[in-house]
DNA sequence: TCGGACCAGCTTTTT
DNA sequence: GCTGGTCCGA
């Protein structure tokens, strides 16, 4: 026990030995959370605790894994493995599992990931020309499910059984297509856990504690999720910071906490104020800025470092030069501490996952090596998703929406029209995709369904290939990574890759190389408590889970980023651009948060200020002992930008300083302290600080304007570099301008376009009240699909127009003409009559629709455009030769006049 | 009816 | 910069 809370301080060590059973753990950023919940779980078992009777939550798999690393530490292997250690997910499908027959599920089932679910929604709404948006309805259900409302609880909770008729309709058949394809999503996974431990306490009998990390997050479910867990002995312990809760979007309920105080009124609150990660400066900010919550209740944090630097607010003109500045201060950073700090010590933090790309191109160019954290996700990449699919159906051929999906990739000629007379067809028959496409290979065709020919053997092939990979799984001597060798050449997935992204396939390839390591990999992975603890305690383990299964429902919970490229980076050190989200719990000693405008944080699309404030508070705290927040003049879309109003407060401004730290050799002695390494020698400092063009966040100017003076001592006048400057920029401002009329003019035809369209409308009206009887003609103008048409094919629709409307005029067989008219596939447009229509151009009023949509004029303008580019990358390019030329001047200018003034100190220097 | 070419719009965060 | 939708030729 000694060793389990040495270098704890008191409040830790409280929280750790707490004899309460009900404890809660309120944990500002920094101040050792993972740490106190990790040795309190040690803790327990040192009193005798078994390890699989104690749960532990976490909402990440990332979290997870830290945990159970961390934990492993102090109690070993063994133990650890014990440990039912998991996100709510991850645990709630294991009982469910062991549990099938209680829970009323199949044992294959399977897990739905985001784009099923998605793709079925999709699906339903279009079956049934609903006006709904897919990923709003997506979002509708979750947010139910969340707080623990079933379908039959929502309807009953309307006011009107009638009300919302279409979305209680897709969410009902949505429903019934998880049950049909033998799926669970991840908020049924939740939900079906909770019943199944309402109505069969004894499932959790041997369970004594159960710990969950980060509870502010939880939502409703997991809430009673962690109830049910605990529900014979009651012993909890929750750790959490109500100001670090930004899962609110996904119904996390901070209030969660009070309801827990309420529920067991013995609950034991301990708060731990001392932060050990973070310089007082920055701190100070991140207080200042999370106090302007007001209805926040008060609380401290204690800083135990030192002062430290005064975190940094930029101002740049564009969010190119952003970029550019955080690469440069990597560098100089790097440079001027004398590589105290790693590539891995660097990261960027970004609201949305999309801004991260100007951050990307940067540091590309000046060869700093990155990983993006929460980017385009392992398990979302097309060829993973490929195989998975295919795995999918070969594990469970009625998971329909996986099939739908391989069905034609690669290309085997069914199209969308065969698939949807399949899925039709197999609707009606009640009956599942793959039923009916085992049955077409054995007769050629079923009652009256129209295949062609090319089709059908597309579906034999398709058919065949799952046949065999399935025998090859149910011989029992093909494990995973075999089976997936098989599928991949099953479809020639290389071949189909090199045509499709000549340019991309190698690390696509390379992907598939990773998918079958972590196949490989799956029986020894994370987490094995599940099997270990069915056999201890004598739980009902009759069901043998395959192990396929098993790995299916992994990959599709794995959305973290995947662990091996975690591992493989160890060696190499890359700096990390993540998410905000994505970086909680996380830690660097230098963190840049880039594009601090309103609309980016507070982002545009967010309802609550609060939590975005909280948002940024999380960001902020990561950093130990650097920080350094920025914000362009113009973002990316080159529209003005404001300061985030989070920061524009005098409170939290004047806390910045607005340019990088001079980091003088008493700033890296202190830096060290902060990060605990050990400090470089200042001779090391000089001479690394050497290869720096610049060694003062000078470039550009504070106020975020464009940079114009350069040195004078240098060589270059600044007129010469001004007027240089100058011609660029009016060179840049007439491309801005003629891009813009471009853009002008075409919304201006665009408009032209659409007012001949309505005439053309309202002539047709009047014209078929002459003609009688007619009235395809209108309905056709009236398409929908006519509305959208673009210009382009908006010409021809009104050439056609006046082309039947001259040849109704002149022929006398007007009937043909209409039939052909009311075509909506435009078969008017047939040979003869566009002959005609060369050899007699169209009167008015439609004859300037009929000119190219890509008039002479715009290709003129077009080339402008591009000439007036050439010119001005090439004057750019002069310039930045120069001002390179002229920063190595100034550079050599400072470095003298760095020496004059004594430094580095004589003597040091070798 | 299918597949390739092109264009537009989008982009909050995650199990 | 990637996806989804639309158009058009075969």
């Amino acid at each position: 026990m000694d060793e389990v809370v040495a270098g704890l301080n008191d409040a830790q060590r409280a929280a750790v030995t707490s004899d309460a059973d009900v404890l809660q753990v309120l944990a500002p950023p920094g101040s050792g959370k993972t740490k106190t919940l990790t040795a309190r779980v040690a803790a327990l078992l040192a009193r005798g605790i078994k390890p699989w009777s104690i749960i532990v939550c976490t909402f990440t798999i990332k979290a997870a894994m830290e945990m159970s690393e961390r934990i492993e530490a102090f109690v070993g292997k063994e133990a650890r493995e014990k440990l039912r250690i998991g996100t709510f997910h991850r645990i709630a499908l294991g009982y469910l599992r062991r549990n099938n027959e209680k829970a009323g599920l199949n044992s294959k089932v399977g897990v739905a990931d985001m784009t099923d679910s998605i793709a079925i929604l999709k699906r339903i709404i279009k079956e049934n020309k609903y006006d709904l948006d897919p990923n709003d309805t997506a979002g509708k259900i979750s947010r139910q499910k969340s707080k623990g409302i079933e379908l039959e609880e929502y309807i009953q909770s309307l006011k009107k059984p009638t009300e919302q008729r279409e979305f209680v309709e897709t969410w009902r058949e949505y429903q019934q297509a998880l049950i049909t394809s033998n799926l669970l999503d991840f908020d049924d996974i939740l939900l079906r856990c909770v019943s199944l431990l309402r109505a069969h306490p004894d499932c959790v009998a041997g369970i004594d504690t159960v710990l969950v990390d980060e509870f502010q997050d939880t939502n409703g479910i997991q809430y009673q999720l962690m109830a049910l867990f605990a529900q014979h002995a009651n012993r909890i312990t929750i750790v959490g910071d109500p100001d670090q809760c930004i899962y609110s979007w996904r119904s996390a309920e901070v209030k969660n906490l009070g309801m827990m105080r309420e529920k067991w009124s013995s609950t034991i609150t301990i708060n731990l104020e001392e932060n050990y990660r973070s310089t007082g400066a920055i701190l100070h900010v991140a207080q200042q800025l999370i106090e302007q919550d007001e209805a926040r209740p008060p609380k401290k944090l204690q800083a135990t470092h030192e002062i430290g630097h005064r975190p940094v607010l930029r101002r740049l003109p564009t969010a190119r030069d952003e970029a550019e500045w955080i690469a440069t201060e990597i560098k100089r950073t790097q440079a001027l501490t004398a590589d105290l700090l790693e590539h891995s010590d660097f990261a960027i933090l970004v609201r949305s996952a999309a801004l991260s790309r100007s951050v990307e191109g940067a540091l590309k160019k000046h060869h700093i090596p990155y990983r993006m954290v929460g980017g385009v996700k392992f398990y979302d990449r097309f060829e993973i998703k490929l195989i998975l699919d295919y795995l999918r159906v070969i594990n469970h051929t009625s998971h329909s929406e996986a099939l739908g999906r391989i069905m034609n990739v690669p290309p085997r000629r069914i199209g969308e029209k065969t698939m949807d007379s399949l899925r039709d067809r197999a609707q009606k028959e009640n009956r599942s995709l793959w039923s009916l496409l085992n049955k077409f290979t054995i007769h050629d065709s079923i009652g009256g369904l129209k295949v062609s020919s090319a089709a059908q053997n597309g579906l034999k092939q398709l058919v065949s290939l799952i046949r065999s990979c399935q025998k090859q799984l149910n011989s029992g001597n093909a494990t995973i990574p075999e089976l997936i060798e098989f599928v991949v050449k099953g479809i020639d997935l290389k071949t189909y890759l090199k045509a499709k992204y000549s340019d991309t396939c190698e690390g696509r390839l390379g992907n598939v190389d990773e998918l079958l390591a972590q196949a490989a990999e799956v029986s020894s992975s994370f987490p094995v408590a599940i099997d270990e603890e069915s056999v201890l305690t004598q739980e009902s383990s009759d069901v043998v889970e395959s192990p396929l299964t098993a790995f299916l429902a992994d990959a599709a919970l794995a959305s973290a980023t995947d662990v091996r490229n975690a591992e493989e980076n160890v060696s190499a050190s890359l700096v990390t651009i993540s998410t905000i989200h994505a970086a909680k719990g996380l830690e660097w000693p230098a963190v840049f948060v880039p594009a601090c405008y309103d609309g980016s944080i507070p982002h545009s699309r967010s309802e609550n200020t609060d939590e975005e404030r909280r948002l940024l508070y999380v960001a902020m705290t990561r950093a130990k002992g650097l920080l350094s927040l920025s914000c362009p003049i113009q973002d990316s879309h080159q529209q003005q930008t404001t300061l985030s109003s989070f920061i524009s407060g005098s409170d939290v401004m004047e806390c910045f300083a607005d340019r990088g730290p001079n980091l003088r050799f008493s700033d890296v002695q202190a830096l060290s302290r902060v990060i605990h390494r050990e400090c470089p020698q200042e001779r090391d400092v000089w001479s690394s600080s050497k290869t720096l063009e610049r060694d003062q966040d000078d470039y550009w100017p504070t106020d975020g304007s464009v940079p114009e003076k350069l040195g004078e001592e240098s060589g270059v006048s600044s007129e010469e570099y001004t007027s240089g400057f100058a011609s660029v920029r009016t060179q840049m401002n007439s491309i801005m301008q003629s891009k813009h009329n471009l853009k002008e003019d075409r919304a201006l035809k665009r408009q032209k376009v659409e007012q001949t369209k309505q005439q053309a409308v309202s002539d047709a009206r009047a014209y078929q009240q002459q003609v009688s009887g007619q009235r395809d003609l209108v309905s056709f103008f009236q398409k929908p699909k006519a509305e959208k048409t673009s210009i382009a094919s908006i010409n021809t629709v009104q050439i056609t127009t006046s082309t039947t409307m001259d040849a109704l005029q002149g022929v006398s067989n007007q009937h043909a003409s209409m039939t052909r008219v009311s075509n909506p596939s435009y078969t008017v447009r047939s040979q003869a009559l566009l002959k005609k229509r060369r050899a007699e151009p169209p009167e008015a009023p439609y004859s300037f629709l009929s000119s190219s949509p890509t008039r002479p004029e715009d290709d003129q303008e077009n080339k402008e455009v591009v000439d007036n580019k050439q010119g001005a990358m090439k004057a750019a390019t002069t310039l930045h030769k120069t001002s390179m030329d002229v920063n190595k001047r100034t550079g050599k200018v400072l470095g003298m006049r760095r020496s004059l003034n004594g430094w580095p100190p004589g003597g040091k220097k070798n």
